[in-house]
DNA sequence: CCGCCGTTATAACGGCGCTATACGACGATC
DNA sequence: GATCGTCGTATAGCGCCGTTATAACGGCGG
């Protein structure tokens, strides 16, 4: 029997084809950017005509809405295969580390997920994986070792790091350039302690 | 007389072809963000026909580099305008807050600045640009109030700076975020101290 | 006055996102 | 078992895009 991607859609069934089409945008989103994703080309991958996309997605924004929630799963995993250290600072610079990885591993995907050209309000997926560096900082806080609001560290550690991969993504320098590492530990050195005070 | 941009290309001279249609390629840059930029319209815009642009700036491509040298030169002009203060770290602390200004009164321009999807090499006006920060930070370390790198320090600076930014351009959060002035001071505590130190 | 050349215009090509319309297969209904 | 609706898919086409082959205009040197 044929692979799935060569056999046309109606000999496949509809579930199979929102996979083959979601495989396809995949594969021509790491290939060619945001840029090389067609729905022409699209469809001539996954054996499909044009308005089979559109009756499963509704239009192209909302499949590469879809797309990026695939991102967004592979992202997770990305922080799940490997165990973070158990210190809560350490944790969060292990977490620094997998980030840049995976923007690094993944360009066009970040891209995607965090420079969308035409501005989307967030998909559940990525509140989620907001949601888990909030949780990071929390346990620093918990711990008694944050300096600054939970909610403000976060959305600082996520700029910080944000910009150093996004920068690293343009090219601007090579992976193993000491100012990553000079941005993560300034935020980290600045708004964690060493050691826990009890406030109370 | 009619205006410039009503004029017909014949009855206006190359050059002011040239900056009509520069003029009407920012017009919808501002208007439409990169995805706006058609240069169909911008034909329209400026009284012109498709192989004018063509003959005068190569292709799009090189015609956005021109225009995002136009925006560099306002961007510099955001430096320039106002006075620094004389401190070298309340100098570069000062060049931060105009940073994220510009970046929030123009988002489309910032964007084709430092975000263009299809990467090109930095433009001298971009170059001078980085220049002029690297010109600061080594302000501060001529001062003995670096703890790093000339080199690496810029890198890291503009990286912190930019993350913050584009994530208030995307719209994560709001212009007064504590996290704006939290990554800020974070990196100026920990890559500057506010004492002199002769090394030798 | 002629011819040249820089500049501009006409018209078209191929590709894009998207859709009006129609056709096929399959389950429910009688 | 025939009929019908519905869901999934295909054909063909619209209007837009960036780009270009070709030609016409117009000022300038001969």
């Amino acid at each position: 029997m044929p692979a799935t991607a060569t056999l046309r859609a109606r000999d496949r069934g509809p579930a199979a084809t929102r996979r083959a089409i979601l495989a396809a945008a995949e594969t021509l989103l790491a290939r060619g950017g945001e840029a090389g994703l067609s729905i022409r080309e699209l469809c001539a991958r996954a054996s499909v005509t044009p308005p089979t996309v559109y009756h499963h997605f509704g239009d192209k924004g909302a499949l590469v809405d879809r797309l990026v929630d695939e991102c967004f799963a592979e992202f997770d995993r990305t922080f799940t295969r490997r165990r973070p250290p158990a210190d809560p600072v350490e944790a969060l610079r292990w977490g620094f580390a997998r980030y840049v990885e995976y923007g690094l591993a993944h360009p066009a995907h970040y891209r995607l997920m965090f420079q969308r050209s035409t501005a989307r309000r967030p998909t559940a997926a990525a509140l989620a994986s907001y949601d888990r560096l909030r949780r990071r900082v929390a346990a620093i806080d918990a711990a008694g070792r944050l300096t600054a609001a939970v909610e403000d560290a976060t959305a600082a550690f996520w700029s910080a790091v944000h910009g150093v991969t996004s920068l690293l993504i343009a090219g601007f320098w090579k992976p193993g350039a000491p100012a990553v590492a000079l941005v993560c530990d300034a935020m980290i050195a600045q708004l964690t302690r060493k050691e826990a005070i009890h406030v109370r």
